[in-house]
DNA sequence: TATGAATGAGACTTCATTCAT
DNA sequence: CATGAATGAAGTCTCATTCAT
């Protein structure tokens, strides 16, 4: 009986947990980690300020929590998408409009947010020695897609793959979302001149396509003839 | 002689000003705008507080006074850039390089911070209309040099230049060229990729190079042929 | 159980108030709205200054507040006073003699000492309405006791009763009882005296006692002969 | 010529001593006491707050010259009315007409901002002794014209004359001032009520007009029976 | 367990006052 | 003589966090 008890109590205390982590994430979102108050998650729980503090020790550690279980919800939709059986070309295609259609993940979001808060970005990097593994797994899936792509000529191999790895999540992230939302192209149409552009960014070279000589000249000394 | 006298304060008030904002610079692109205090700004400077508001009427202002006058100097930088005699393909190389050398424009990365910080950004808001039309002339000679390419043949007439605009603004975003030196690869190389990227992520298609026909079927149908 | 242990807390937070506001109150009448602070109220309550906000969002609304509840003390008080079965004279003696006492009302020192800080005024008038609003209850009743007395005989009927209200309200102020206190003759006297003083000062003339012809001729004029 | 010069300069120098009083006068009354700064006065005057210190060395001391000169050009007014070949009764008349007429004493609305500011009251008592010494003169003054009045048979000779004066001041105090501009009834009526209400407030009783024995029983017999 | 109460630290801002020029 | 510049002290208010109930 204490088990189904406990097992209650703790289904309860964990659901309790995730709707703060939803509150955070809705005001997160909304004001920025410095201007979200504590008082913004109880309220929109329905909770008092201390409440919070049995399920997580501080502010600091909410937001890291949030990150982590967004990290992890997004990289088993990764692995899934991953997991079709269609082209590179077709996987990062899938990649881009998912994050633009409506029900994205808004833990993207989140973590942008995060992100661009450097007083809570330079706390946490006290505690946890380097955010920025988190992100790991998700890079390491990304990275495995590009390389997939290289060796099947759809991506320029000689471009690095990290660089790829990083203008694949500028596309896809809230940011650059962000930005796109407010142009007067219809969402669609946007989201499909995005695919191209990556896919067209980082493509092999046709043939001898690279830059006409005249520009570039000396910057692309730097880059081994792409042939 | 009161002339000189005169003259003289007012060069001492101007380069006081100019400290502190530049202090601001420093002390906004570190720690964002809400983490941001006067004493910090203070500090750099090395007065007090209260002698900050000799010069700006408040926290708030001292910021928008920052982003207005550094988008006069960038926008003066921008035609310098504009009025060379080479091609679009060229001017945006240079502006992507530029963004990427060292004594690039600071204040890109403050209007990125403060655009992130959306307790500023609500309250600026209140008090000049449109923070947006900040960004006008920027944006408008932006479109003017990918609308030159576009006549010349150099960039996909078919991509709304709107959309061009706001990936170019991606690129050279100081987000971005913060990832981009966490990267290992050398700065250079990493800005020839960009560069690279950009240019072919917007280039006209050469002949017939759309994307093969088994991806993006439904979405390219969106877009006219670009034949 | 729960109700009383909510009856409880409630009675605790009321009483807190209520010292508060007490020490509000002394701290008002001791240096004036502007020199008050709030670590004056704090340190009499001998909490710390947050906790103020846990009761009152302002220090403005904690003196408003402070305001609407010694008027409606007060009125209830006038009303007791008014339904005693006495002359008009009577009462005005009584309103007097009472306003005298040692435990007399604080809230109208307090009234008063507002009334006189210019930057409270002000801003109070922004928020609410007309602050004189507050005092029309009290006015309402000064008002019908007076031309009770008018009727009765007992005061004069020519003078308009907004006038005798006024000067009633002028006796019993704070300010004329600390300029009262500052003179040797024992208080017991003072009221006295002041009572005969008011009370013949409107007191409805007997026979013909007009001004000697001599004196205010001119100004005797605008008023009616009062017979 | 050096005493020309310095006539001239001290001159000059007494001038701009007389419109930054006026201006912290006009300050006064409009903000009270604490809200005044001395920007507002170095404003409305056109000079800088320093130069304020040229003049006087602290805010305290620039209010308590204020003051002291209000006073002073107060007592030779008062002189001026007392010499008059006029009753008491008419005196006192021409003392509150003149307090009530446009161009009255502004000096000392001045005088009661600053008595209503404790904080200032107190730092003031701390340095002169007794800010009460500065009303003497005047108060002397009234005494003299009501023991005159008292002694010509108009004033009720039972009545402390120290209490006279304090009733006569709060009349012509700008604080009843102020009540009375509020009232509906034209201002020269208000006046000639005044001053009917304290000429009879303070007359000498006709025969034995006491108060009829039911009110003020006990009270009065504190006063011995003023026949 | 959950909460109301409490607080210390710190934020922005104002202002009387001083001083070099 | 007059001023612009500077500042220290103080004031109002916010917030993450703790704790007794």
């Amino acid at each position: 009986m204490t088990e189904q008890t406990s097992s209650l109590k703790e289904r309860q205390r964990q659901e309790r947990e995730r709707l703060i982590l939803q509150a955070a994430s809705d005001a997160l979102v909304e004001k920025g980690y410095d201007a979200m108050s504590m008082e913004d998650i109880a309220g929109r729980v329905g909770i008092s300020r201390a409440a919070i503090y049995l399920h997580f020790p501080s502010k600091e550690d909410l937001v890291l929590t949030l990150l982590q279980r967004g990290i992890e919800t997004s990289v088993e939709r990764f692995d899934a998408l991953l997991a079709q059986p269609i082209s590179p070309r077709q996987k990062v295609r899938l990649l881009i409009e998912r994050s633009y259609s409506g029900a994205a993940q808004p833990w993207f979001q989140v973590f942008t947010a995060v992100m661009h808060s450097p007083s809570f970005y330079s706390k946490a990097a006290e505690k946890r020695e380097d955010m920025g593994k988190m992100w790991q797994p998700s890079v390491e899936r990304l990275t495995t897609l590009l390389e997939d792509g290289k060796r099947s000529g759809d991506f320029d191999p000689g471009m690095p793959t990290s660089l790829m790895v990083k203008l694949l999540v500028g596309v896809i992230s809230p940011f650059t979302k962000h930005a796109m939302e407010q142009d007067q192209t219809p969402m669609p149409l946007i989201v499909e001149w995005l695919c191209r552009y990556f896919l067209k960014g980082i493509a092999a070279d046709a043939a001898d396509a690279t830059d006409s000589p005249e520009d570039g000249a000396t910057a692309a000394a730097l880059i081994s003839p792409s042939g």
